[in-house]
DNA sequence: CCTACCGATCGGTAGG
DNA sequence: CCTACCGATCGGTAGG
């Protein structure tokens, strides 16, 4: 008896991640993820339909992480800050322990047939509007400026936590939470040293 | 007499940036491309060495707009705050200036040839370098808080500029420096409303 | 800049 | 899961 294995499709799935990640998707063929696995190139065809279909399915399950991870979130009664803070986390935190399907999710997406294309783009809005949401939140609290625009400030919470896909490091010094501490620290309070007796 | 019209050349590298931002680099034929410029294939290589010559070019002027835009600014003498200001926005505009090249840059890079690929790595360290050293400045002049990683903060600056490219939309409401100044009053300032007699 | 072509490689299939 | 193969398309070249 052996150790019991990942089902093949799932390596099946993970080598594709790693390799359109490193490769990008059209230049990654299907001889060389078979070789990845052992395989010939046509064995591949016994286990999925199709070279799309492997990245319709890391797309997919990588916005599925996205959307559970943020769902729950947006009726949490926690003042915005907080609130901000935990889905800066939470969303970091997909993208570092999923570093290559979230990176093929960012560069590859557009290359998707026009359904699976038009989930992307859905999704997209949705996690933009979430962010909207919670900044509009934190005004109507009086916790953030009220001359804030909701859009540009959720364009550069977003930017903060995607573009982390290009730097994080799994195995180094900080964890998810780490990251997601300092730029909330940052994007909260600011870089200038606070003056004195600023404010209302 | 006709009107003169650019050289070849740069039409194919115009063109090339388009396709290869739109469609990815391996994704797009040289066919396709030469399709774009009325010409039949093989009528490319009369201009042009060959594909990765392009993609290598792209990157290369892509990267010298953004030295050229951030190296006077090295040694500007005014206070950090507003070279940091002022560092954003010549960095959004040369994405917002090239959206097309600037895709390429971001997403590939990593598919060229060691040589070309060290270069895009040592610029990438660079410009790192240049926001770092722009920080650590401004926790000496104490404009800037003592207590932040130069390290993660210019990771938080550069997801913002960087990010630009997949959202902005160079016939929009929004100039590159309209993009620049809300960034720059969010992160110098943060999102918290000031709280009455915080500080030293 | 075109026509015609090269060898190589692609995604995918048939039959076992 | 393999062997052997399919038509299509790739980047690039020769000769004009």
């Amino acid at each position: 008896m052996t150790e019991p294995s990942k089902p093949r499709r799932e390596q099946i799935l993970d080598s594709a991640s790693r390799l359109f990640s490193e490769r990008g998707y059209h230049a990654t063929s299907m001889r060389d993820l078979a070789g990845e696995l052992g395989m010939q190139g046509g064995s591949l065809y016994a286990h999925i339909s199709g070279k799309e279909e492997l990245l319709i399915e890391i797309v997919n399950q990588a916005s599925a992480q996205f959307d559970t991870a943020l769902f729950y979130l947006r009726d949490d009664p926690r003042p915005a800050a907080d609130k901000l803070r935990e889905a800066m986390h939470r969303h970091i935190r997909v993208v570092a322990d999923n570093m290559d399907s979230a990176t093929v999710f960012f560069h590859e997406w557009k290359h998707l047939s026009p359904d699976a294309y038009a989930r992307v783009t859905s999704w997209r809005d949705t996690i933009d509007q979430f962010y909207r949401d919670l900044v509009t939140q934190g005004i109507e609290q009086g916790q953030f400026r009220a001359d804030l625009d909701p859009k540009m400030t959720a364009n550069l919470i977003l930017s903060a936590v995607n573009w982390a896909y290009t730097w994080y490091r799994p195995g180094g010094q900080m964890t998810p939470r780490d990251v997601a501490d300092q730029y909330a620290d940052m994007l909260l309070g600011g870089l200038l040293v606070p003056q004195r007796g600023e404010g209302s």
